[in-house]
DNA sequence: GGAATCATACTCGGATAGGTATTGTCCGAGTCTGTACGG
DNA sequence: CCGTACAGACTCGGACAATACCTATCCGAGTATGATTCC
C-alpha cells in the first residue's frame, strides 16, 4: 500500500502558494523550492487543475494559483486529486466464486470483511477531510513565525 | 494507493480457518474454496505463518491452522503481515532541500504536513486494530447463521 | 506376527518470470510580451 | 507621437519511455504415510 508520491509535492506546493496570494507562480520555481523534478512536478499540478483546486495560466507570466480559498480545499481533495479516488481495498468479491453464492448478490455490501476494512478506510478519509490547507497554513505560521514570510522572500528573489 | 489483493483472501482464509478447529487445512483446498490461483495463495499464507498469525505443516496431512486465538488477531495484524509495516504516506522531507532548512531536523516529526497525513493513518490503523477476526466471525454467524456449518461441511466433503 | 526400513507421494518454502501501475521525461499548442513599423 | 502588427520566448498540456512493484508460477527441501522386508 505506497500513495503516490506527489501528494506530498502537491500539499507542499498548496501551503506555498497561500503566502504568495494573488500571482501565478510556475512550476520550475515550485520545483526549484525543494529541489524537485520539474515535469514531474508540473503533472501533479495539472492534476490539481483538473480537479479545481489550482488554476493554470500559460505563456509568459503564466503558472498556478489557488483557484478555491485555503479553507475551502481539504487534505481529502489533494489525496483523491493525485491519487485518485478509488478505495485502497477492492473487494474483488471472492465470495461469489464460494459454494452457496449468491449470484445476483452485491457483496461489496454483504460482504463483512469487505464491510470492515470498508469502514476503517471511511474513518482515515474523514480524517483527511476535516483537516484543510488553511489549518495547515495557521499551524505552520504558529509553529515557525518567519516561515512566511521568508518563503515570501525567496519566491521573491528568484523572481529578480 | 492499492493494497496487496492478498490481503482479503487472507481474512477470508482465517475466517473460515475458524470454523475448522484443530485440523490443518492445505492452501490447495483453501484455494480451491473460492477458486483463487493455489501457489499465490500459498505465498500469502506464508506470509501469515512468518507473522506468527498461522502454523504450518509440511508434508501430507500437513496444511495451515491459526496460530492465535481468532480474538487475538486484529485485522491490522493480517494487513500488516500481507501488505508491510510502513505507511502509505511516505514524508521524503522534502524541507531539507528547501531554502533555510535545519539539516538536523528530522521533519517526519517537524514537518506539519507529514504530522497531518500520519494522524490520518494512525485513525486508520487504530480501527483496524480494534476489530479481530472473532469479531467478523461473530458478526457473520449473527447474519449468515447456516454458513459456519456448511463452510465445515463443504471442506469434509472435500478431504472425501 | 511384529518391527524396522525404505520408497513414495504430498506439503510448504523460496527462487524465478510476467503484467501493470507508478515514476520520470520530452516535445508541441497556446499565449503574453516586447519590439518594430506604419500612419 | 500613437496604434497596430509581428516575431519571439515562455508556459502549460498531454503523449511517450523507464522503473519498480504487484501478480503469478514453478521446482526443490522436508515429512508423514504406507508397503515391504527381515527377524
Amino acid at each position: 500500500m505506497k500513495m503516490n508520491e506527489g501528494v506530498e509535492w502537491a500539499l507542499h506546493s498548496c501551503v506555498n502558494l497561500c503566502w504568495i496570494p494573488g500571482e501565478t507562480v510556475t512550476a520550475k520555481k515550485l520545483a526549484a523550492f525543494y529541489d524537485l523534478p520539474t515535469a514531474y512536478l508540473n503533472k501533479q499540478l495539472q492534476a490539481l487543475s483538473r480537479a479545481g483546486i489550482m488554476s493554470s495560466t500559460s505563456g509568459p507570466k503564466g503558472g498556478f494559483q489557488l483557484a478555491k480559498q485555503p479553507d475551502d480545499i481539504t487534505l481529502l481533495d489533494v489525496v483523491v486529486a493525485i491519487d485518485g479516488p478509488e478505495d485502497a481495498f477492492r473487494c474483488t468479491e471472492i465470495l461469489k466464486a464460494g459454494p452457496g453464492a449468491d449470484p445476483k448478490a452485491d457483496y461489496r455490501k454483504t460482504c463483512l470483511v469487505s464491510t470492515a476494512m470498508r469502514q476503517a478506510e471511511l474513518v482515515y478519509r474523514r480524517e483527511l477531510a476535516a483537516r484543510t490547507i488553511a489549518d495547515i497554513v495557521a499551524e505552520v505560521e504558529h509553529t515557525f513565525p518567519r516561515t512566511p514570510e521568508s518563503t515570501r522572500a525567496w519566491f521573491a528573489n528568484l523572481r529578480s
